[in-house]
DNA sequence: CTTGACCTTCCCGTGACTGGAACCCTTATG
DNA sequence: CATAAGGGTTCCAGTCACGGGAAGGTCAAG
């Protein structure tokens, strides 16, 4: 099977698949004329991969799942360890957000959103934390 | 004053107040010997600088928010749509990785990561969505 | 005079692709 | 048979916001 309909097949880009052989992820063979040939494996593989950078794991930890997907004697501890240390990852990553969302929240519904110059929000970032008005001063 | 206090003083490395220059966010002045000199004003537009990004706006927000800053006749209106704008783009990103967390968690929970080789990680990754064990059905 | 801590510019690397150029192969149609 | 469309191939450059490190200039202290 050509690229395309690989990529089809799996949901990821043409590109994104000959980005994967570039880094050693897939080898697909290769026709008489040059064209990567897909079998069922490397389609199965690369669906794999689409899953689990789906899931937001990078490169490098698909990378060791894909290793212990093809690993029969792997311990589900080794790849527990991987998804837990990318849940930890995850969840920092979403704590640091709600923070910039709760003051992005707060500024934006501070601001008058009007034809004039007086904006909450150029204030906090030119004096520092602080942009809603002092209600207990 | 010199690079390396003026990024004490506002919280960011020397390397990153040469790239704002390079991509023409400061314009520090230079002292006969080469270095830059940074007055009051640069520290406040760098401190602004490092507000804005700590908020996560990108660089070209950034620019646009200085210039909206150094605007005395800016309407407010223009401020916010650009933090009106971040805020979805973040709340966004906060869903997206909502339901990565949720998936995650479910499977790293589903996995007894032990010594044995069966893993509902690998599982729901070579097998696709439906990995926490059907509660419904 | 030397040491050490600064400063300068310049270039490469990051992650995970994406876009584009330049060129080859296959199939359908006039 | 020529050609045009729609595959495929490689390689190079760009993204975003820096960080690391090299090679060399400058400055204050001992």
């Amino acid at each position: 099977m050509n690229i395309k309909d690989a990529g089809e097949r799996v949901g990821l880009p043409a590109k994104t698949i000959r980005y994967y052989e570039d880094i050693g992820l897939v080898t697909p063979d290769r026709a008489a004329n040059g064209y990567r040939d897909f079998s069922d494996a490397h389609l199965h593989k690369l669906a794999f991969l689409a899953r689990a950078r789906g899931l937001g794991f990078s490169i490098e930890d698909c990378r060791g799942l894909l290793a212990l997907w093809e690993d029969q004697d792997r311990a589900s501890s080794d790849v527990r360890d991987i998804a837990k240390q990318h849940l930890s990852a995850i969840e920092a990553k979403i704590a640091g957000l709600q923070e910039m969302r709760a003051t992005l929240s707060d500024l934006v519904h501070a601001c008058a959103g009007d034809a004039r110059p007086d904006c909450p929000i150029i204030e906090r970032l030119q004096r520092g934390a602080g942009g809603a008005p002092p209600k207990t001063t």
